[in-house]
DNA sequence: CGTGTTGAAGTGTTCAACACTTGACAGATT
DNA sequence: AATCTGTCAAGTGTTGAACACTTCAACACG
């Protein structure tokens, strides 16, 4: 094992970072259920590690956890997204409307996912392209300097994104949101917020209505049921 | 409540729930170093039920874990005071404006938290009022209809609560808060969204500069760090 | 007087076991 | 044949003990 870097976390938190991604990646996809044991030695950690990582993780909502039943890959219903949409607009309005004398960096920071985020968009990594496209989101919600804020916004995104993975692959023009996202920036920059706040409701709302319409077109899997799979060798 | 429901929860969750319950009501002070052991005894668990529990209200906000140094009761600062004001600012704000047809059931709620706190404050109960009163915020929080605001709120007033136990002793006239809410109320029940934010915010406001103005006089006592004993100096 | 050393205390992690739930199957029952 | 019921395996919930690692403070040493 590399001891190079100095770690300053716990095993239970590295682990908790890597199951947080494979799910954020849809290496994981919703539904899919997760044992410990297995799961602990595939990681090469104690069967109590994992369980601390997964209590994380559930607590986080990446992960639901039914007693004595399992755990399983969160699964967004519908409601849920028009939960997490309405978080959305609370809290990226607000941030808007706290933009009054932006930070330069932060501008900066803006742009540079903008752009990062075009980029993906052309090249039709769809994956990228919804990492960035959070990203931008992410990033105007600091202008209400408030860590606890930021942090909610965060569990509240990766949420979303746990269920945007299911209909990525080749949702067909993620570049129709090129325009409004340099319009974001176009009129932060130019300090009408209002405007901006305006647009961005607009925005919000489009694309809880697109995300929507596809998971109607996409069922979710199978319940969220985790039961014993006994493999006939066929 | 009622017992219908059979143990459903596992005993790290009831652990935690006692454990929050404690810290809440000010018997566990911020600042005090919990240790798993002599804990987990006392509570007759074991030490990783204990861990996962801890885990938990870590998580939670309530505890704070330092690496090999051991979890204390989580101490406010000034400037966590400040975010969570903010945070209260955007979230009960934007219930009062969802409130445009409340549901009369919430609003009923709504009139016995207010007797309740108004009772408490007359009976000089400062513990219970503050209860009452942060249980009406809650309620209206409500509005939204948005179980993740919901609990983000919860969350966010329970941090609020560990650093108010520590001023509560002789706060002298929480009394005066008694016709804000009232007006609130009133304002609510009578469709005048507009100026009931207006209120809401005078008192958010005001609520907040109480609170920072007698922490200040309160300095909090020394973090997790047990102090050294300087005795002699040359 | 500063600096390493030592040791105790406490957390982080692992391991092995047992209790309890759940879900599914086989046999009994109708 | 369909349904009920007892049984059983799998998996989670919980426990207890053990060991590794970090921190802190007292102590020995130059």
């Amino acid at each position: 094992m590399e001891r190079s870097q100095i770690h300053r976390t716990s095993i239970a938190d590295q682990v908790a970072g890597i199951l947080r991604q494979r799910v954020l990646n849809g290496e994981l996809r919703p539904g899919t259920p997760l044992q410990e044991i297995p799961l602990a030695e595939a990681l090469g950690v104690s069967r109590n590690t994992m369980r601390e990582a997964m209590r994380i993780l559930s607590l986080e909502g990446l992960l639901k956890r039914a007693i004595h039943r399992g755990i399983a890959v969160a699964q967004l219903s519908l409601q849920d997204v028009q939960e997490i949409y309405h978080v959305r607009r609370v809290l990226e309005i607000s941030a808007i409307h706290a933009a009054k004398s932006p930070a330069p960096e932060l501008l900066r920071e803006l742009r540079t996912a903008l752009e990062q985020y075009e980029e993906a968009v052309r090249a039709h990594n769809w994956v990228r392209a919804v990492t960035h496209d959070l990203h931008f989101h992410s990033l105007m919600i600091r202008f209400l300097g408030n860590k606890r804020l930021e942090a909610f916004y965060q569990k509240t995104i990766a949420e979303l994104r746990v269920g945007m993975v299911l209909v990525d692959r080749r949702h067909d023009h993620p570049g129709i949101l090129i325009p409004v996202h340099r319009k974001l920036y176009q009129l932060l920059t130019a300090g009408k917020l209002k405007e901006c706040a305006r647009v961005l409701l607009q925005h919000l709302e489009d694309s809880e209505a697109r995300l929507s319409m596809v998971m109607d077109n996409h069922p979710p899997a199978k319940p969220v049921r985790v039961s014993a799979t006994r493999s006939k060798t066929g």
